[in-house]
DNA sequence: TCAATCACG
DNA sequence: ACGTACGTGATTGAG
């Protein structure tokens, strides 16, 4: 590497990505050499023996186990040494012979990277970029988090979302790791371009010769500008004279140059990531090392290593001896496994149940895994995991009603008696229980699927979604934490002076957040007109106080105040606190909640991130997109409407869609009979709360309530509004009457609802029942439809090699973030997936923005 | 723990 | 003569 100025960017680097690293391929060569050439000679023992490149690969590899802890380390050597390269047809011949010094330390690498439990790798004939090139590719595949250890500039080309590249530029102290998007920031280009980047620029480390007067920052430029080298060869005309003549003269030695920095990622190597588990490592013979190098440093230090280990074996007596090799052969039929904080139960039939180390249940590939809770084992275990059920997505789709799903429960409820688990302690004993009720559970759920024809549903959307949802928490979204900081302090000011004000204004120092003494200062102290009331009195909402603005002028004080303070304690303040290591918000997403088939989000729920007013779309702002990247918003245009018009099938609904018309205005200028042209704003808005009241199960005091007009008003809407679509009408009664008979209600793809409301003698109970019903075939299915399209293009962005990823869902939207290269072919990608994600009658139809922020991208 | 309020779709 | 718009989650004060 050539020794550059640090930019500031650079500065910033840090190990994050490799933190959740679970393997490490360590390229054994080249950190030999950077060890042997980064640490003086003088390093040797006191009988004189040289100790350097020793002590610096070592020092490497402590700091892999204590800092990382990761699930596996693999060296991989060059088979044939690279002092007789001179033979090979290899360009990188003149390597210059091993040095003597370095020479005498090679025999005693391998013997170190046993002791310390990892694994050494050599495959006759093959070097060692190439062979980590291979695994990193599988590991890629397998969605495995891998960091490569490399100072090799060819091994840019293997980072990847799931890969990241381990750098030591000064020495092996300090440690660099370039991410995608890093890659990017670096070189202006991304990971798949590298080739084609040495190609054009040459590697004098490795000796690949480049073309002439093109350095890092032309290449960088010429390849984002143009795609690739073939295409800036194409291209050379375009360019200065000179620069033009000198790539035409080299074309062939650059296209050359970059065959030789292409890896090759396709060896037949008969290694599975999966399978480079790491011992524990042998403290003797580490300390035996240690000692015969007189490295003191790392000999006082090996007890470290003790709390670098995962946890501990197996805790059922008698089932211990399994714990490693025997396990995953022998777990080849179905086994449940239950995760709680970071455990795992395994059971499978009556015979191996226990408790587990993460890295057994991440190498049980033979079995068939059931899990209550699919995306959390994904999320502990690597979302490479494979998930043949998921009791607790079956037990939501049989019945969406629940509060909970607890698993003691639903086993409970269907008769599934439990032996008790012979265990060390209650909590083990519980997951162990819960396991194997998962185990019992999942036969009789797929049968009930089945039998209602959910299986699709099930298996096509809501299971895969799991891997969806699980990648989108760790990824995360961006904040700019200095933009919400300056909001912050803008608004925390604003804040004080309307409490004083309020304060002030009643006469009286009073909480403003208590709605009771809210009502007791207006309508008791300054005999303001009181409205609704509820259990507590008269209710303060926003409604009442815009009613009573006029009366008084602490009336407007209170609104500011309330909504400064919403804005202040649910956004503001908590959302930076939850800002992870990595810059970024990492919401949950709740599969199993939402009856209607909708997704939630917890912790923080970002479904809920204000936008409707303006200084709402200013905290929007802080949501952004990392350098490199833009933020792409996809929205479903009346998705619900659509949807009606579909399964109505009333004409004028599908005309008006179909047409492209602002379905509101038809709608107002349908049922009030009023020309197009002279509508005014108000016409449209009564129309837009009529469409409202449709989707949600009309009612006339509900329209009433919300457009602030008399009842018998609201009735003579609604009555116009069927009239003029009586399709929809006979939609809603056949959705009803359907409903009474079956029980429950059913969407386009065949999530069910039950109703048993409508059963009920209590008539308003009754009401409540129908409205679900019908609200629940729009609902359900448009959420259908939006878990459909996120499969499909996760499934395409990974087909597609794109380093795009989907970063959040909020009902009827989806947000990515993209690279700048990746734009026009995701948004079209994107946009083609959710219009296609389901036939319907009006079509589907999508917005898409794009931005450097949230408000942007959809503005 | 509940009710009220309000952020989103 | 009732008393209702559909679905979520977070915060706050009251009891």
């Amino acid at each position: 590497m050539s020794p550059k100025t640090l930019t500031g960017a650079e500065l910033q680097l840090d190990d994050g990505p490799a933190r959740d690293s679970e393997l490490f391929l360590v390229d054994g060569n080249n950190l030999a050499y950077r060890a042997f050439f980064a640490l003086p000679e003088e390093l040797a023992t006191s009988e004189g023996f040289s100790t350097n490149a020793l002590l610096g690969f070592t020092n490497m590899l402590f700091k892999l186990l204590s800092d990382y802890r990761p699930r596996g380390v693999a060296v991989a050597w060059d088979t044939k040494p690279v002092h007789r390269k001179e033979a090979s047809p290899d360009y990188k011949i003149d390597r210059r012979p091993m040095p003597d010094l370095l020479r005498e330390q090679f025999p005693h690498f391998r013997p170190i990277v046993e002791a310390f439990g990892y694994r050494n790798l050599e495959f006759e004939g093959w070097e060692a970029d190439d062979v980590i090139a291979t695994l990193a590719t599988r590991a890629d595949e397998a969605a495995m988090k891998t960091t490569v250890v490399s100072t090799d500039r060819d091994a840019f080309q293997l980072v990847s979302e799931n890969v990241a590249l381990m750098m030591t530029p000064r020495g092996v102290a300090d440690v660099h790791v370039y991410t995608p998007e890093r890659v990017f920031s670096r070189y202006g280009i991304g990971p798949e371009l590298i080739p084609d980047f040495i190609g054009l620029k040459g590697d004098t480390s490795d000796n690949i010769p480049g073309i002439p007067g093109i350095g890092d920052k032309t290449a960088g430029q010429l390849l984002a500008q143009y795609g690739s080298l073939e295409a800036v060869i194409e291209h050379a005309a375009e360019l200065s004279p000179a620069r033009g003549k000198a790539i035409r003269e080299h074309a062939d030695q650059a296209r050359f140059s970059k065959e030789l920095a292409t890896m090759r990622r396709d060896l037949e190597l008969d290694c599975d990531p999966e399978s480079l588990v790491l011992s524990p490592p042998d403290r003797s013979q580490l300390k035996e090392i240690f000692r015969r190098f007189e490295f003191r440093n790392l000999l006082r230090r090996v007890d470290e290593l003790d709390a670098a280990l995962p946890s501990s074996a197996p805790v059922v007596e008698g089932v211990e001896v399994l714990w490693r090799e025997a396990v995953p052969q022998a777990v080849s039929g179905e086994a449940a496994i239950q995760v709680v904080d970071g455990r795992f139960a395994l059971a499978q039939g009556e015979v191996l149940v226990g408790e587990w180390r993460v890295d057994v249940v991440r190498a049980l590939r033979d079995a068939k895994l059931v899990a209550h809770d699919a995306k959390l084992l994904r999320r502990a275990a690597g979302r490479g995991i494979d998930v043949a059920d998921d009791t607790l997505l079956m037990a939501y789709l049989v019945d969406p009603g629940r509060p909970t799903y607890v698993l003691d429960d639903l086993a409970e409820e269907r008769g599934i008696e439990l032996k008790p688990v012979p265990a060390a302690d209650e909590e083990t004993e519980a997951l162990v229980r819960q396991a194997a009720a998962a185990l019992r559970l999942a036969p009789p759920l797929r049968d009930k699927l089945a039998e209602r024809g959910q299986d699709g549903l099930y298996r096509e959307i809501e299971l895969p979604l799991t891997a969806v949802l699980a990648e989108m928490e760790d990824v995360g979204i961006r904040i700019d934490t200095y933009r919400m900081g300056e909001i912050t302090a803008r608004l925390a000011d604003r804040v004080e002076e309307l409490e004083a004000r309020a304060h002030e204004l009643a006469g009286e120092e009073f909480m403003l957040g208590s709605t009771q003494q809210v009502a007791r200062i207006l309508f008791e102290k300054l005999g303001l007109t009181a409205g609704r009331k509820g259990k507590t009195g008269y209710s303060t909402d926003t409604r009442v106080l815009r009613s009573i603005r006029g009366e008084h002028s602490i009336v407007e004080v209170i609104e500011e105040w309330r909504e400064l303070s919403k804005l202040l304690n649910t956004y503001l303040g908590p959302l930076p606190e939850l800002i992870g290591e990595d810059g970024r918000l990492h919401t949950t997403f709740n599969q199993a909640v939402a009856s209607t088939g909708r997704l939630s989000t917890t912790n923080p729920n970002l479904q809920s991130i204000p936008i409707r007013t303006e200084l709402g779309r200013e905290i929007r702002s802080a949501f952004v997109a990392e350098p490199g990247f833009r933020l792409l918003s996809a929205d479903y245009s009346q998705v619900e409407l659509r949807i009606l018009a579909h399964v109505s099938g009333e004409p004028k609904l599908r005309d008006a869609f179909a047409r492209g018309e602002d379905i509101h205005a038809a709608t107002a200028s349908e049922v009030l009979g009023v020309p197009r042209a002279e509508l005014t704003k108000d016409q449209r808005n009564v129309a837009k709360m009529v469409n409202f009241g449709i989707i949600y199960g009309i009612s006339a005091f509900g329209l009433s309530e919300n457009l602030e007009i008399p009842r018998e008003q609201a009735q003579e809407y609604i009555d116009a509004y069927l009239a003029r679509f009586p399709l929809v009408q006979d939609f809603i009664q056949r959705t009803i009457e359907q409903a009474m008979r079956d029980g429950y209600s059913t969407t386009l793809l065949g999530r069910r609802r039950p109703a048993p409301e409508l059963r009920a003698s209590n008539r308003q109970t009754r009401g409540f029942g129908e409205r679900l019903a019908v609200n629940f075939v729009m609902q359900g299915t448009a959420a259908d439809i939006i878990k459909t399209a996120m499969v499909s293009i996760q499934r395409r962005l990974r087909a597609e090699g794109r380093a795009a990823r989907l970063v959040l869902q909020v009902h009827d939207e989806l947000l990515l973030e993209v690279p700048e290269v990746e734009l026009s072919a995701v948004r079209e990608l994107v946009r083609a997936e959710l219009v296609g994600a389901y036939p319907l009658d009006p079509p589907l139809a999508v917005d898409v923005g794009v931005g450097d922020d949230w408000n942007e991208a959809k503005s």
